[in-house]
DNA sequence: TGGAAAACATGACGATCAGCATGTAAGTTC
DNA sequence: GAACTTACATGCTGATCGTCATGTTTTCCA
């Protein structure tokens, strides 16, 4: 814990504005958007509605740099994660491996409750797809630095599908599906992919 | 319109039942989960809040229902899509452009808005569990009639790919992800089915 | 045909929501 | 170290939420 005596005021602003930011975050995952509220995020984050009064002109600007802050924090996670992986062909299935793990885990989970509510509210929607569409690129771009010597085209490919496929099994996760059909489907979806990856590197259309 | 003059009592009860399940999966898909409220849905089936509260005791089971009213509009969906496929070899793709219109659909949408909310609410989650599940056994049953001679086990882990990749399409698709590249995925999706589909088929391991 | 019961409407209740107005403490500047 | 600005706390307000108590209409049954 941060000292809070002789704190710059800079320091004190981002201090709490990283507190309501991570409270909001526990708020997405805990209790979920809809009982979301500014009173439960102060409480979290230890300040008053006052404090958020001050940084947030309104909820949705809360909400519209909580998106931001999420998507910083997985962005350093997958990052971290990545640095651990051997960069090579066989990487294909550590690769998925890996955004399996970034993609359900709790910030995937809030992104989710996010990304649902956006469906049905344009301003945090506008606020989310460009943050979310620079976190996808800035992905893909890394996991092709993984995939080797795989097709940029395939690579991209395989890359999406195994995002969207993973989002999926994120969906199912959360409401309690079978996790031994999950850990089945991931296997096979792996076996899927370096067939694929043989036959786009041993005989390239 | 049906008439509103001399019904008997269970039509009246029928009948302001489903009003006040659809409207609740217009709420749903409207407004989304959070600002589904009590009034909104009485607003748009066209009956008063002591309507609800006779039909259904709390707002909670309003939901539940509303998740049974939805599985049973999804499965009557599916069957009537079914109903037009032709059965045997070549059905593997035209199963998953069914797949993915029947989870990209308007049904689906407020589905997942119930999905997501049952995370946190234990309650709606019981009342969703089992329905689902009932729901994704039927559609793989019917699938697998359609998919012809592939082996049980892997058109039923051909299915499950097919419904978690559709799945996180329709999430990319709520937010308004590029509609070309979800065709191309589905596309992608498809070839390697189909090829998954020659492989087991002709060499069954 | 008239009373019982079911279906539905109306209005009010306490709780909670987001937003604002105002007060106080901490840090900065000169 | 005193004026000033920033950071935060406290308390209120109107709106809306889910729920309930009570009235009104419609169907049913004998």
């Amino acid at each position: 814990m941060t000292s809070t005596a002789h704190r710059t005021q800079a320091q004190r602003r981002e201090q709490t504005r990283t507190a309501l930011l991570d409270a909001t975050i526990d708020c997405l995952v805990d209790v979920g958007y809809a009982r979301t509220s500014v009173q439960e995020i102060c409480a979290r984050a230890g300040v008053s509605k006052g404090a958020v009064q001050h940084h947030f002109t309104a909820k949705a600007e809360l909400m519209a740099a909580a998106v931001e802050h999420l998507t910083t924090k997985l962005r350093h996670q997958l990052a971290a994660s990545l640095d651990e992986l051997p960069s090579g062909g066989t990487g294909v299935a550590a690769a998925i491996d890996l955004l399996w793990t970034g993609y359900s885990g709790t910030l995937s989970t809030a992104v989710t409750e996010l990304w649902v509510a956006a469906r049905t509210d344009p301003e945090l929607r506008a606020a989310i797809r460009p943050v979310d569409r620079a976190l996808g690129r800035a992905t893909l771009e890394h996991v092709t630095q993984v995939a080797g010597e795989l097709p940029p085209e395939r690579a991209e490919m395989l890359f999406w599908l195994t995002v969207n496929l993973t989002r999926g099994l994120a969906l199912d996760a959360e409401l309690g599906g079978d996790p031994n059909r999950r850990r089945q489907l991931l296997e096979e979806w792996k076996r899927i992919a370096v067939l694929l990856y043989q036959d786009a590197t041993t005989a390239p259309s």
